[in-house]
DNA sequence: CGACTTTGACCCGCGC
DNA sequence: GCGCGGGTCAAAGTCG
């Protein structure tokens, strides 16, 4: 059981956490403030500010400074004071929305929650929980080893037609430590010997393109599977329908777009380039990087800058890496394959909506995270992604975009800047849904601070993400660090589900800026 | 000398 | 079947 996951928080602990406490500290001080407005400026019109948020006023009273004899100070100071509330009451409006918001989702979750544990109840109820130590995920096949485990999840969606089901095995390994290099390292070779014979079908998933998801994944699966999974179903809608059941798996990326000179980014790996290509309609070369930290790793990274803004940097990164990582690269892993399991768990469900899947996944990552720029995640691209776009960072409002960009999607994602420790993150797993509605688009806060990082925000997700997939847990995560946090920039998720089925592996990009 | 990068060739899936 | 594009391989070169 090492999984990777679990592993410290250490989300590249260098920088504090940017997180704002929302509540915490933002809304304690709107509230002092308040409550000093509104006793000099009784005059105003002031509405009654009701800051959703409870925030009493009443005690407090900040009398404090107020007691100025001298009129013409009076004066002048009301002025400011009420200048002062003004801002005060917009800020209180925000917030309020935020709470609005908040809560909404969280009805929405639990309603998901409830629904999605009865069906996994009714429905599977055998899932093993494979524990996996990291996971590899190999590409389309997996490759098992004897002693692997393997789950099948079958997703259904109980809303959707049925046939949507998808079945997956997760093969857990949990002695492979070889599996995964075979796995990924060759997949040529997959084919010749796919079978050793030994498979029983198993083996060979019985998509004849289905992957088996990787360990990695399969952390995420298992856990997430074993609650969001299945449950993800979203409350109904209609799927497009997808040739889904027929698509091949394809292997979940998450990619990360950030503004940067530097042609890399650390995320605390080694990697070793073993390839460069044109892309087409970019004029900046594609890398291919392999991670060299241990032998099989499976984990691959493709690093490019944007086409049209070549300032920016987009890392996408793929598969779960099979030792142990360094604090700084944790968050990346973790992003990864918390990112796998999102697309996984949002593909399934809403495949087609991205409505749902997108507001629910804005609605938590926004919240989660608070400094990230937006998330998108789409399953239409030869693999599902899911892409953070970092770079948009500060004041952003959070905004729902569904973007399905061509290639892929965009995810903020916690990047492998270093970052202090976030209990949050690193505690609180944090899933989204799949297809919750949750609200559309989160509030746009903008708030003044500047001082957001986007990498918290990325770490947060990530780390949230990745930590576990319960899904319980991760709700449970997601409203807390939702809570706790506070927002900053905005960040927006999007989903688009295209028509991508299943996602059997994840990738996770970063770019940096 | 080992690890990494460079770079053209090769493989493979996909659309026409 | 052919061409295209994405991705990978692997020999050769580079660096410390
Ligand atoms: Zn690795």
């Amino acid at each position: 059981m090492d999984n990777p996951h679990p592993r410290e928080l250490t989300f590249l602990p260098s920088r504090d956490v940017k997180e704002v406490d929302f509540f915490s500290s933002s809304s304690s001080t709107a509230a002092d403030q308040d409550h000093t407005t509104h006793h000099h400026a009784s005059s105003f019109p002031h509405h009654p500010v009701n800051t959703g948020l409870n925030l009493t006023c009443e005690t407090t009273g900040i009398s404090t400074s107020k007691g100025s004899p001298n009129a013409d100070n009076t004066e002048s100071e009301r002025k400011m004071v009420e200048g002062e509330l003004r801002r005060l009451q917009e800020e209180n409006r925000k917030l309020r929305s935020m709470v609005d918001q908040i809560a909404k989702s969280y009805s929405q979750l639990q309603a998901q929650l409830f629904m999605a544990l009865q069906k996994q109840k009714l429905t599977h109820h055998h899932q093993n929980t494979g524990v996996k130590s990291n996971g590899m995920i190999s590409g389309e096949k997996a490759v098992e080893g004897d002693g692997r485990a393997k789950v099948e999840m079958k997703n259904n969606d109980a809303s959707v037609s049925g046939d949507e089901k998808r079945e997956r095995e997760v093969s857990a390994s949990n002695n492979n430590g070889n599996n995964a290099e075979e796995v990924m390292s060759k997949k040529h070779d997959e084919n010749d010997d796919d079978n050793e014979g030994d498979e029983d079908g198993l083996t060979k998933l019985h998509l004849g393109k289905q992957v088996a998801a990787s360990a990695t994944e399969e952390d995420v699966l298992e856990r997430s599977s074993s609650q969001s999974w299945g449950s993800c179903k979203t409350p109904n809608l209609e799927e497009p329908k997808l040739p889904s059941s027929d698509l091949p798996f394809r292997k979940a990326r998450v990619s990360v777009r950030a503004r940067s000179e530097a042609p890399l980014i650390s995320d605390g790996c080694q990697w070793r380039k073993y390839g460069q290509k044109m892309a087409k309609g970019n004029p900046s070369p594609r890398a291919y990087y392999r991670c060299t930290m241990a032998a099989g790793c499976p984990v691959r990274k493709q690093v490019q800058r944007c086409a049209e803004d070549s300032t920016v940097l987009i890392t996408t990164y793929e598969g779960n890496h099979n030792h142990p990582l360094p604090p700084a690269a944790t968050a990346m892993a973790n992003t990864t394959s918390a990112a796998a399991a999102m697309l996984l768990s949002g593909s399934t469900s809403s495949s087609s909506k991205e409505t749902l899947a997108t507001s629910a996944a804005g609605g938590y990552f926004s919240s989660s995270m608070p400094y990230t720029s937006m998330a998108t995640l789409s399953a239409s691209a030869p693999f599902p992604t899911i892409t953070l776009d970092l770079t948009h960072n500060h004041h952003n409002a959070l905004q729902l975009h569904r973007v399905v960009p061509p290639p892929g999607v965009t995810f903020p994602l916690p990047l492998h800047a270093v970052t202090p420790p976030h209990q949050l993150i690193a505690g609180h797993p944090f899933l989204i849904s799949n297809h919750q509605k949750l609200m559309p688009p989160l509030v746009h806060r903008q708030q003044p601070q500047p001082s957001n990082n986007s990498p918290s925000m990325v770490e947060t997700v990530s780390a949230a993400i990745a930590s576990d997939p319960n899904f319980t847990a991760a709700v449970a995560a997601a409203l807390s660090s939702i809570i706790g946090s506070s927002s900053n920039g905005g960040s927006a998720i999007s989903v688009s589900p295209n028509g991508s089925p299943q996602l059997p592996q994840s990738c996770t990009t970063y770019s940096t800026n």
